[in-house]
DNA sequence: AAATGCGGGGTAG
DNA sequence: CTACCCCGCATTT
């Protein structure tokens, strides 16, 4: 094997970072890229389990990690062959929403989780809104030049890397574990003896979930009444934003208990209310606090001001939910982001396309929105702060302007499953040691790492964690260049999106 | 029934 | 070639 340079890895990144103040996550640390022949290979410190993660942003987990071996993720990601047995890719679904935008009394949102199973997903697609009953709508992702944004794994000795490409351009669904929950209680709630009465009730009422005496009244949602995945509501501030500050992750694994139990996931802590709290507290969201992701755009009132329903186009097709950029269906060139009204995405299309691009391997971007893009400069933030309100038609232009700088994803190795040769950048390495599909690098490079990669990260990266950063507290622009390399914090990404369960009662199942 | 992964195939730039 | 997407199949949950 052939180990190219340095060992310790820590010591060929930079070591800025190296400090245990730095408030960048380990992973974003070092220099790599899924797709390096050779990942760093002394990794000794992990980061804790990132459930929404957004933006360019890369982690490393230990091998322990139960989120990270299951490729967890807040956002609906479905499998993607990337022809690349070592790396396992997944891109996100989107979120279904109500195809009239309809606002919930209490100003939440359905924002469902996608279904990743195509079969499932049609028919999740065929249902009607509970609060609305217009159709529902999958909104989804273009937040990657257009294409959804992509989530890399792969497991490389005992860590766990994970990177991510792309600024999601659409709410949070509802998390897995949430979804989990609700299903879980509507089925004890089935089984109950009382079931259906309840039933009955719900259904006669169905247009009163959101009672705003009731228990939750708080909060927001309401009660669904078709079934568990029928939906989820959110408050729109979901969204971007907050999560954030939610410091929940903090804890290799914490995350898992609410997968685990029947609690809210990601809310080990708080009660309802509590969560309302928070809720509240980061709606109005200032702009400089998502977590970098997104952005903005999203303001909670403003998502829902954007959204506005076009048409009520029936759900457009079902099963085409996955695919985007061909663009073929759902109207979803990537321009047309969707003329549902979903103007969001119209509006940050255009740097995020120009940000993908950037974010996936390259350097900066040099097309011209890159120049004044946002995720380029930490003015973005405050730039688009609230842009949800204002206008911003966003260039909804697709990937056009981009220019590849860099070669997104599953690039790399292909070969991966057999022994071969790795192509890394100019150089051809064997790889044959390696074990063909095995870890790759594991055995061979036990300590070498290549630090090849360069170029990309600083660009992409940089930007998006410019962007993080601006969620920091103390960090100012200045520094972000400095720090650019941080990946988002751990405790950053939380979703605070409130979701009962308990209250969807509804009756399916 | 769904979620997950895998891998063959096809398409577009 | 690269980067995506679609599909079916098998395995888990």
């Amino acid at each position: 094997m052939r180990r190219k340079l340095m060992r310790c890895y820590c010591r060929s990144t930079a070591d800025p970072f190296e400090d245990s103040d730095c408030v960048c996550s380990f992973g974003m640390k070092l220099t790599w890229d899924i797709n390096d022949p050779k990942l760093p290979q002394d990794v000794k410190q992990y980061d804790t389990f990132q459930e929404w993660t957004d933006g360019y942003v890369r982690f490393i987990y230990s091998g322990e990690d139960k989120n990270a071996q299951r490729h967890l993720s807040g956002w609906a990601m479905r499998n993607t062959n990337n022809h690349n047995c070592q790396i396992l890719k997944k891109s996100c679904l989107g979120v279904v929403v109500c195809g009239r935008n309809c606002t919930l009394t209490d100003g939440s949102k359905i924002q469902l989780r996608p279904a990743i199973c195509d079969k499932a997903r049609q028919k999740q697609q065929k249902k009607l809104c509970p609060s609305c009953n217009s159709s529902l709508e999958l909104l989804p992702c273009r937040g990657h030049s257009g294409y959804p944004v992509t989530n890399f794994w792969r497991l490389e000795g005992k860590a766990i890397f994970f990177q991510a490409k792309g600024v999601h351009d659409h709410p949070r669904p509802e998390s897995k574990s949430e979804t989990e929950a609700r299903r879980s209680a509507v089925k004890r709630r089935m089984s109950s003896p009382h079931f259906s009465q309840k039933k009955r009730l719900l259904e006669s009422e169905a247009a009163r979930y959101h009672d705003p005496g009731g228990p939750f009244s708080g909060l927001h949602h309401l009660s669904c009444v078709d079934g568990p995945d029928r939906f989820s509501i959110i408050t729109e501030s979901n969204f971007p934003l907050q999560a954030q500050h939610y410091p929940s992750f903090q804890n290799p694994d914490p995350y898992k208990y609410g997968y685990d139990s029947g609690a809210v996931a990601g809310e080990p802590v708080s009660s309802p209310l509590q969560k309302s709290a928070n809720h509240r507290l980061y709606v109005p969201r200032p702009p400089c606090g998502y977590d970098f992701a997104v952005p903005s755009y999203l303001g909670s009132g403003s998502y829902a001001a954007l959204y506005k329903d076009p048409s009520g186009s029936p759900t457009p097709d079902s099963d085409s939910s996955m695919g985007p950029p061909g663009g073929s269906q759902h109207g979803a060139s990537p321009l047309s982001a969707h003329d549902r009204g979903y103007d969001t995405n119209g509006k940050h299309q255009g740097w995020k396309q120009a940000l993908s691009k950037a974010g996936d391997r390259g350097e900066y971007a040099q097309s011209p929105s890159s120049s004044s893009h946002p995720f380029y400069n930490s003015e973005y933030l405050c730039r688009y702060p609230g842009s949800s309100t204002g206008p911003a038609p966003a260039p909804a232009v697709p990937p056009p302007a981009l220019q590849t700088i860099i070669t997104t994803t599953t690039k790399v190795s292909y070969q991966p499953c057999k022994p071969a040769m790795l192509k890394y950048g100019d150089n051809l390495y064997d790889v044959k040691n390696v074990a063909g599909c095995g870890p790759l690098l594991e055995a061979g490079a036990s300590s070498a790492y290549s630090d090849l990669k360069a170029p990309e990260d600083s660009g992409v990266i940089k930007s998006a964690l410019a962007y993080q950063q601006e969620s920091l507290p103390k960090t100012e622009r200045a520094d972000s260049l400095e720090t650019y390399r941080c990946g988002s914090y751990p405790s950053y990404n939380y979703p605070e999106r409130i979701v009962h369960p308990f209250k969807y009662d509804s009756n399916e199942y």
